[in-house]
RNA sequence: GCGCUCGUCGUUCAAUGGAUAGGACGCAAGAUUGCGGAUCUUGCGAUGCAGGUUCGAUUCCUGCCGAGCGCACCA
């Protein structure tokens, strides 16, 4: 196990106990919690769990671990009970000095090793699948990349999901061979994708053969991502041939596998159709073939989950969609582990945007566009920060309100639960004070700049024992809890964890930044010291705000 | 009809069965020429209803009320 800051404390405190106290004997260091408010104490440990054990009641019982003597000393300062709970209180450096220790590496504080050695797979679809990208879709993406980042903070490795890259220059080879060796020439029906596929492998070849066709194949490039009329169309075409003969020999496979599961006795017929009885586990009936025996989409997924497991080795495998597609999910996954495959899989359903007036729906017109509401947000974060800075360039100005339309967005995405609905409010996604991106970004801003003037200051040995006011210490302790974070966030999908934490340690700051100044401390040591604490949150905030996929910005 | 999710201040969200139910928006009042007022401080203000389990329930169980979603040839 890694030895983030506060499990050093926390270990210590929990060894010591036990050593002290036989009836703790299974006390373990997550049984320590977080008083809600710290004039209690830094940490706490609830009897409730061991009364019985000690034959006391648990205020009793607290009491008497509290009167029994200060335990790790190292680090706790004070021991008391209040109620059923005993209170640590820790030494006024002893967190500073552990996380600032844990902040030589920035990039690394917040990681853990809980998935390590583990393959992981998070679907989601690709922004560019969709032409009508609603705010919904947005939900999903950023729910998709959070998530992503999170399960590598937490020690996983991914196994990206192969969104073919259809601009590339593989392409460009491809319409190049076409346009010059088979103009004009009709595929046959049918096997377009195929052909498709010769009609490049012949085209490489003669690449490599001929080095001086190289100019010609630069230019279908450049007329491909200009998006030259003759060459777009051309590619819209080949585009939708082999989208089609990858769909067909998906669904091909799909049927292969019908059959086997048909052959074992897992699948039915049933009204001259192929499905999978589920009722007793209670999801129903599934559907794997039409009466007419043509696949559907359930028929597809089993072809590509299998892929997925054999190709790429994974042990869990992620998809993200619309709450909607729940109970498939469950049917599909228990469809597959009928067939043997025991990776574990899960799907995370998140729940609609929808709009004041009610849900989105195409039909009347009731969708919010991304583009929309991105442009509307930018504009007004233009205007706000033309207003604050005036002699910004255009440039400038224009770059800022981009990053703060993204992050509010972004961030407001992400701060909910994902199973909540959430009620797309425009006032609200325009505003940028509160509970929102931009004050995230606004206290970073604010820690950059603080930083900045503190150039001048004399470096030289930090002396952690200074940071003895509340704002300090609830400050450190609080940034200090990253890792932790990380790792729940990560165990229960839900990157709000991290936006609220993160929210937390901004609110935090701010209260810091009112009582403690830095820059006319009371004396230079304790300057030197709130500096390092205002870096250490610095690092831990562009951390958080990097897990969730929001840039930063310098200045606001 | 069956199943899933959800009901917390005026609004919108928090709270492993545990300490005084916590934020944000809005409202009201305030912050000595001081590190960025997109900030900070203070106040007003809530667990749908009825039972049950428990030392203790916003949390677990049952019923009711209310909202949303899903339940075989669509994707």
């Amino acid at each position: 196990m890694k030895k983030h800051p506060l499990h050093i404390i926390k270990s210590a405190i929990v060894e010591d106990l036990k050593k002290h106290h036989a009836f703790l004997g299974a006390l373990a260091e997550d049984a320590l919690v977080y008083p809600p408010d710290t004039k209690f104490g830094d940490i706490a440990l609830p009897c409730f769990a061991y009364a019985q054990s000690a034959g006391k009641n648990p205020a009793e019982l607290a009491r008497a671990i509290a009167e029994s003597g200060v335990v790790a000393s190292e680090w706790v300062s004070a021991v008391n009970a209040a109620g059923p709970y005993v209170n640590f209180v820790l030494k006024g450096d002893a967190l500073a000095r552990v996380l600032f220790a844990a902040l030589k590496k920035p990039a690394l504080f917040g990681t853990n090793d809980f998935g390590k050695g583990e393959r992981v797979m998070i679907e989601y679809p690709s922004p560019n699948t969709h032409k009508e990208f609603h705010i919904g879709h947005v939900r999903n993406v950023c729910l998709g990349v959070a998530l992503t980042h999170l399960y590598e903070a937490s020690g996983f490795k991914m196994a990206q999901v192969d969104y073919t890259n259809d601009l590339g220059s593989h392409v460009a080879k491809c319409l190049w061979a076409l346009m010059k060796f088979h103009k004009g020439e009709k595929p046959p029906r049918g096997r377009e994708a195929r052909w498709l596929g010769a009609v490049y492998a012949e085209g490489a070849q003669k690449l490599e053969a001929h080095p001086e066709y190289a100019p010609e194949v630069s230019e279908v490039l450049q007329k491909l991502e200009s998006r030259d009329k003759v060459v777009h169309t051309l590619w819209k075409k080949t585009r939708a041939w082999s989208i089609k003969g990858m769909n067909d020999e998906v669904k091909d496979e799909g049927k292969k596998i019908v059959a086997e599961l048909l052959k074992k006795g897992i699948a039915k017929k049933s009204q001259g159709a192929v499905i999978i009885d589920m009722e007793a586990q209670g999801f129903g009936i599934m559907l794997l073939l039409k009466s007419d025996g043509t696949g559907l989409y359930s028929t597809s997924d089993l072809a590509l989950a299998r892929k997925k497991f054999k190709l790429f080795k994974i042990d869990r495998s992620i998809n993200i969609t619309d709450v909607r597609q729940s109970l498939y999910f469950k049917q599909l996954f228990h469809a597959l582990a009928l067939s043997g495959f025991t990776q574990k899989m899960t799907h995370i359903g998140y729940e609609f945007v929808r709009l004041p007036e009610g849900a989105m729906a195409s039909r009347t017109g009731r969708v919010i566009l991304y583009e929309d509401m991105r442009d509307e947000i930018i504009e007004a974060a233009a205007e706000e920060t033309k207003k604050r800075h005036p002699e910004w360039s255009a440039r400038k100005i224009a770059d800022t309100a981009h990053a703060l339309a993204l992050a509010g967005l972004k961030f407001g995405m992400l701060k909910y639960d994902p199973n909540k609905v959430i009620v797309f409010d425009k006032k609200e996604a325009l505003s940028f004070e509160g509970f929102t991106g931009p004050y995230l970004l606004y206290t970073f801003a604010r820690m950059n700049s603080l930083l900045k003037k503190t150039r001048s200051v004399a470096r030289g040995l930090v002396d952690a024992a200074l940071l003895a006011d509340a704002h300090e210490k609830q400050l450190a302790i609080h940034a200090a809890r990253l890792p932790e974070i990380v790792q729940s966030a990560t165990e229960n999908n839900n990157p709000s964890e991290l936006a609220q934490y993160a929210y937390k340690l901004c609110q935090l700051f701010g209260g810091f930044y009112e009582h403690c100044p830095v820059l006319r401390a009371p004396n230079e040591d304790v300057g030197r010291a709130r500096i390092a604490l205002v870096q250490a949150a610095q690092s831990v905030l562009e951390q958080s705000l990097k897990l969730l996929g929001i840039p930063l910005i310098q200045e606001m």
